[in-house]
RNA sequence: GGUGCCAUAGCUCAGUUGGUAGAGCAACGGACUGAAAAUCCGUGUGUCCCUAGUUCGAUUCUUGGUGGCACCA
């Protein structure tokens, strides 16, 4: 296979609040390319402030793809981003050879380059049902349900874990055959190269960009959306840093400052949990955010 | 200036009837193929302010400092 005239996905990741956002715009200029945002809570429109979506100008600039697409009231997941994206890249390196991907949705950048296995869809309510016997009947139960279902995948999964064990059962139940048997473990193959270019920087410094972000947060009104939210509060796509610190302060846990700072400390956390990811994958190289024209040296070569 | 109280982890503090010490938060690490900014798991990181005593042994008791707080002048 001559790899020389497949197209190129670039991919700029790295942990929140890095510098992902100002870098994509510069390499997409020099490539006259267009953007795929690869993150899962930017996905949705009615999130904006809290998941520091790029000013409207960058966004006019480059054409950006899976940005503020989609509502919160749907359901969304990794399968579904996997298919959407492989469409509209085919789409893409039709007309550019190189297209940039940018994010930090680890699970989200995996299933692009690697996929994920071909399941069902999981009726909304199956899902429901088995939350509330995880709730009333104890994770014992559920877990020596498992067993019965699928030994195999009882021996390799987390039983601490309350979410692996409902999605193994409800793949058991809408499929009628174990979990285990329909995983694949295997990447699939791509029609296109791959190039990760991973950006990290000083852990301070990346803290005190990511403490500063969430006071910009505020200014520019995070309060006011995460209000306007509230009422939804039970979706799981609002289960997310900087909103549910702040429908915590509205039913009167904590104050608001209180409430900042656990913003402040979650998303610290959440890059360190990006972090981890990232570091076991051999495929990415690293660079701190300012080492533009080796990046662009090594995207060239 | 006087009197009293305090000084222990990055922070807030607990504790040791004298045998070198823990909690929460923070921090750090790990798992993770259909909720993934989710979910789950693990780790104490320390001149117990300094000094001199008493003692087999002092972070703990005593002396003298230093710093902080409160009250009185």
């Amino acid at each position: 296979m001559n790899n020389t005239t497949r197209p190129t996905l670039l991919i700029l990741l790295g942990p929140t609040g890095v510098g992902k956002t100002a870098l994509s715009i510069k390499i997409a200029n020099h490539f006259q390319t267009e953007i795929i945002s690869c993150d899962s809570r930017q996905l949705f429109k009615e999130m904006q402030i809290g998941t520091a979506v790029p000013e409207d100008e960058m966004l006019k600039q480059i054409p950006h793809h899976f940005i503020q697409s989609n509502s919160i009231f749907g359901n969304y997941n990794a399968a579904r981003f996997e298919t959407e994206v492989l469409e509209r890249l085919e789409k893409l390196f039709a007309v550019h050879p190189v297209v940039l991907m940018t994010g930090g949705s680890m699970l989200y950048i995996d299933v692009v380059c690697k996929g994920i296995d071909d399941l069902p869809d999981v009726d909304p309510e199956l899902r429901a049902t088995l939350m509330e016997r995880m709730k009333e009947e104890g994770i014992e139960r559920l877990r020596a349900e498992l067993k019965l279902l699928d030994p195999v995948y009882y021996h390799e999964v987390d039983l601490r874990n309350p979410v692996r064990i409902v999605h193994a059962l409800e793949i058991c139940y809408t499929t009628g055959k174990p979990f285990s048997s329909q995983r694949t473990k295997t990447a699939k193959q791509r029609a296109f190269n791959i190039l990760k270019i991973g950006l990290n920087r000083d852990r301070t410094e990346l803290y005190n960009r990511i403490n500063s972000r969430v006071d910009e947060m505020m200014a520019a009104g995070l309060v006011e959306e995460a209000r306007s939210l509230y009422p939804y509060r039970e979706l799981n796509t609002l289960n997310t840093v900087g909103y549910r610190e702040l429908f915590d302060y509205f039913d009167g846990n904590c104050s608001l400052e209180e409430a900042i700072e656990k913003i402040k400390a979650n998303s610290r956390k959440y890059a360190r949990k990006q972090l981890t990811w990232f570091r076991k994958d051999p495929d990415i190289h690293w660079f701190h955010p300012d080492q533009e024209a080796e990046i662009l040296h090594l995207i060239t070569n």
